[in-house]
RNA sequence: UCCCCUAUAGCUCAAUGGUAGAGCGGGCGGCUGUUAACCGCCAGGUUGCUGGUUCGAGUCCAGCUGGGGGAGCCA
């Protein structure tokens, strides 16, 4: 026992290391102890020192190790998600500190000193530590439960009355209303953690290929860098602009000497680093400043955008392919738990999707088939309320058909007609189209866009030209294409729209912590 | 930005132009190793904002603001 009493655990160590103690221990000295108890304020409970050493686990702990656990002291600190009391002189506390989905059920006896004045009182999202023996339980729905000993409240919830996170369901509406608060229920936890889950699984998945990780300026100096309006950064008074002696303002006397935004895509700056180190991508934050309201737009966003030297279309699609199917493999392997939650409550199709995304190829399919198909459609009967005709950029329906009704998952369409894409994208030899290619996702749209890019200097600027576009701005950029150019590709890929895609959730502003749309940047 | 819908208790929703209601949540009590527990009682409202029609507006009309669905732009 004293031996047992000087073994000092970190709180971080794994709890093997830990010896095991008779479990009938525990409830002799919580009877010895309990009625010498007077009440005190909760938070001034003392830690009880006792002869066991104590656990300092995290609610996944408890209950990914179970069979190592049961029998140890531990001690869990959380937030309460309910309380249920029974007369028989017990109350369950369920416990979440967000290690995971599920929570742990701490069992608390009438006899604990503050069982009256504080543990009846504990409602949803007190703060709480919880400090006792993990058992066997004796009930369903839990295989391992605490004995509470000790329960300390570390922040109560001042009015139990108006908390905004009730036990019970809340429309997304309304939580996002209460934008600091959603964390705490079980769909915007599963939310952050697949979240992590994926942004990890990423970059493991371009570090493993050799990849490395650019980071891309936030400010742009060019306000050229794709379609869209931009955010300008400024540090100008706005309430009295310089001017120019003829009337403009004056950027040179701003911050950075000229007119700066926000980017809107890492792409044209990680070309730059793709001429050197070949394989590279960037993974941050971009801005749109379009005045989009719908389910499938945020004004800030973060975009996943690789580039690969020497490489082609067919390469780029084979990565994009690539990288989602490692993606959707990690999240389905790593947390089992939250995907389970969205197929029973958001989405019941969400696994078995990602179970058919991983286990197929995508199919692929030229504009110009795609157009065919469409066409085959509507003479099938297919009713579309825009019309089909070959040059024209594809509706929203036409990309529903495509991928929710002729093919049933992800299709890559390639080969759009040059006049509907960016100046950058690689001219085909048939003239009139260029090495572009979009990945259709159901219920999404265009979830990935990219392309293999234009690396002839003299095609380069003759679209540049073409859609009048200043070459001077664009000098860095030609540069590339000067010294040294190889054929080179890449893509962007929609980090929150691949969320959406995976949960099954039908808002972008729900996947993302807090969310920027036009006329709404509260928290 | 355009079209359609919408705003009532902490939350989800009822209420023919005529006294503001329920469920959940909260408080109190009962019962129970409970599991979205169950039963009883209690508290809880400037019906989004501004104006209009009417004897009388939560309800009808106009404008504004927020939210939702769809479209455009895109990832």
């Amino acid at each position: 026992m004293a031996d047992r009493s000087r073994t000092c655990v970190h709180p971080q160590s794994p709890p093997k290391v830990v010896r095991l103690c008779p479990a009938n221990l525990l409830p002799k000295w919580r009877k010895a102890r309990a009625p010498n108890r007077q009440p005190r304020k909760p938070s001034a409970l003392p830690a009880p020192r006792y002869l066991q050493p104590m656990l300092d686990l995290s609610v996944a702990d408890v209950l990914s190790r179970k069979e190592a656990v049961v029998g140890q002291r531990v001690r869990l600190k959380g937030w309460v998600r309910t309380r249920r009391d029974s007369k028989a002189g017990i109350s369950f506390v369920l416990l979440s500190d967000g290690s995971c989905f599920d929570t742990v059920q701490a069992v608390a006896p009438a006899a604990l000193p503050n069982y009256t004045s504080e543990v009846l009182r504990l409602t949803a999202g007190c703060a709480v530590e919880i400090e006792g023996q993990a058992v066997a339980s004796q009930g369903k729905g839990q295989s391992v439960e605490v004995q509470a000993d000790v329960v300390r409240v570390v922040g109560w919830v001042e009015d139990p009355d108006s908390y905004p996170i009730q036990p019970k369901p809340h429309s997304f509406e309304y939580l996002r209303e209460v934008a600091h608060l959603r964390p705490r229920t079980n769909t915007f936890g599963a939310i952050g953690r697949v979240r992590h889950c994926l942004a990890m699984a990423v970059h493991r998945f371009f570090h493993e290929r050799g990849f490395f990780w650019i980071h891309t300026p936030i400010i742009t100096g060019s306000d050229c860098e794709g379609a869209g309006q931009m955010f300008r950064v400024s540090t100008l008074d706005l309430a009295n602009m310089p001017r120019t002696p003829q009337g403009t303002i004056d950027f040179s006397q701003d911050f950075f000497g000229r007119e700066t935004h926000l980017t809107v895509s890492g792409q044209l700056n990680v070309e730059t680093w793709c001429m050197a180190l070949s394989k590279v991508y960037t993974f941050g934050p971009t801005f749109r400043a379009e005045n989009s309201n719908t389910s499938r737009h945020l004004a800030e966003f973060w975009m996943i955008e690789p580039e690969i030297a020497f490489a082609d279309l067919a390469q780029d699609a084979q990565l994009a392919e690539d990288l989602l199917k490692f993606m959707f493999r990690a999240l389905l392997e790593e947390r089992a738990d939250d995907m389970r939650f969205f197929a029973d409550r958001i989405d019941k199709q969400c696994i078995t999707r990602l179970e058919h995304l991983i286990s197929s190829p995508f199919e692929r399919m030229d504009y110009t088939d795609g157009i065919r198909h469409l066409e085959a459609a509507s003479s099938k009967g297919k009713r579309f309320d825009f019309p089909l005709s070959w040059g024209t950029d594809l509706q929203s329906e036409h990309e529903r058909y495509l991928t929710e009704e002729l093919v049933g998952r992800p299709v890559i369409l390639m080969n759009y007609p040059k006049d509907i894409k960016a100046f950058y994208m690689r001219m085909n030899e048939d003239g009139r189209t260029v090495a572009a290619m979009d990945i259709l996702a159901p219920g999404i749209g265009e979830i990935v866009g990219g392309s293999q890019r234009e690396e002839r200097l003299d095609m380069l600027d003759r679209r540049l030209d073409e859609m009048r576009l200043d070459k001077h701005t664009y000098s860095w950029y030609r540069d590339l294409r000067r010294y040294g150019t190889v054929p080179h590709a890449g893509f962007g890929l929609g980090f929150e729209r691949a969320i959406v895609y995976a949960t099954g959730m039908n808002n972008i502003r729900d996947v993302i912590p807090f969310p920027r749309t036009p006329k709404s940047c509260e928290f």
